[in-house]
DNA sequence: TCTATATTTCAATAATCTATGAAATATGGA
DNA sequence: TCCATATTTCATAGATTATTGAAATATAGA
C-alpha cells in the first residue's frame, strides 16, 4: 500500500463516527449491511451516514452493492489488513517492539479458531 | 487501549507531516531526534513542526526531553503497538481476513532475525 | 550580562471537514 | 402511472485543523 492510499484509510478511521461504523461493518462480516440499518443502528441522520460511508468507501475500507432499494455496505477486510501491513512494514519498519502487542491476533493460531 | 486515544492516534498518524515525521522517529530509534532536525530533514518550518510534534505528543505516539538546547523527540513503540493492537483486536474483531497479511512482521521470528 | 541558538507560543488567516435541510434519483409495488 | 421507501446529491453554515509571521521562553557560552 501506498503512503497516499494510507493516509485515506487513517484519515477514514480517524473519527468517531466513521470509526463506529467500519467496526460495526466488520461485526456484520460478508453479509454487511445496509445504509438504512447502518444510520438508525447509530442514530445517525440518513444524509449524514451517506457522506461518512461515501468516505470509508473512496478510502477503500468498504464497499457498496445494490439490493432493491437497499444499498448494502461491507468491510473489505483486504484493505483494512492492506492498511495494517503498512502501518507495521512500511511505517514501523517491522520493529519487533511494535508488532509483539499483536501476536494474539487469532490468524496466528488458524488451525484452532473457535467460533468468536 | 480505549476508542478516544485510538481516535486520536489515527488523527496524529493521517496527516502526511505528521505520518512523515513518526516514520522519521521511527527509524531513528530510541535515540531519537531534536525537533529543529526533523525540521530541517523534512523541510518543515520550526513553528509548523513545533505544532506537528504537539499532535503528535499529545496522541502519546512521540515523547519529549530536553537536551541543552534542544528538545529529543522519540517514538513511542509502545503507544503504537497499541493502537496496532486497538485495530486488529478492538476493532476489526481479530479476523483471520484481516490479520493475515501481518504474519510477515519479524516480531513473529525473532530468533532468526537479520539486520535490517 | 549579553548574544546567539533552539524551540515554543500566540494570533490570525486559510483550508478542510462535518452535519443538515431540501431536493433529486432509483427501486418496488399497487 | 402513481406512490412510498431507500439513498444520495447539493448548497450552506458551523466547526476543526494547518500554516505562518512575530514574539516569547529556555539554554549555552563569551
Amino acid at each position: 500500500m501506498e503512503t497516499d492510499a494510507a493516509l485515506r484509510g487513517l484519515s477514514a478511521l480517524a473519527q468517531e463516527g466513521r470509526l463506529a461504523v467500519f467496526r460495526l461493518l466488520v461485526k456484520a462480516g460478508p453479509d454487511g449491511m445496509a445504509a438504512g440499518d447502518i444510520a438508525r443502528r447509530t442514530k445517525t441522520a440518513a444524509n449524514t451516514m451517506s457522506a461518512q460511508l461515501l468516505v470509508l468507501a473512496n478510502a477503500g475500507l468498504v464497499r457498496a452493492r445494490r439490493d432493491g432499494r437497499s444499498i448494502i455496505y461491507v468491510a473489505d477486510f483486504g484493505r483494512m489488513g492492506a492498511l495494517l501491513e503498512f502501518l507495521t512494514k512500511d511505517c514501523c519498519g517491522g520493529r519487533p517492539e511494535i508488532c509483539a502487542p499483536m501476536l494474539a491476533c487469532p490468524a496466528k493460531k488458524p488451525r484452532k479458531a473457535r467460533a468468536a
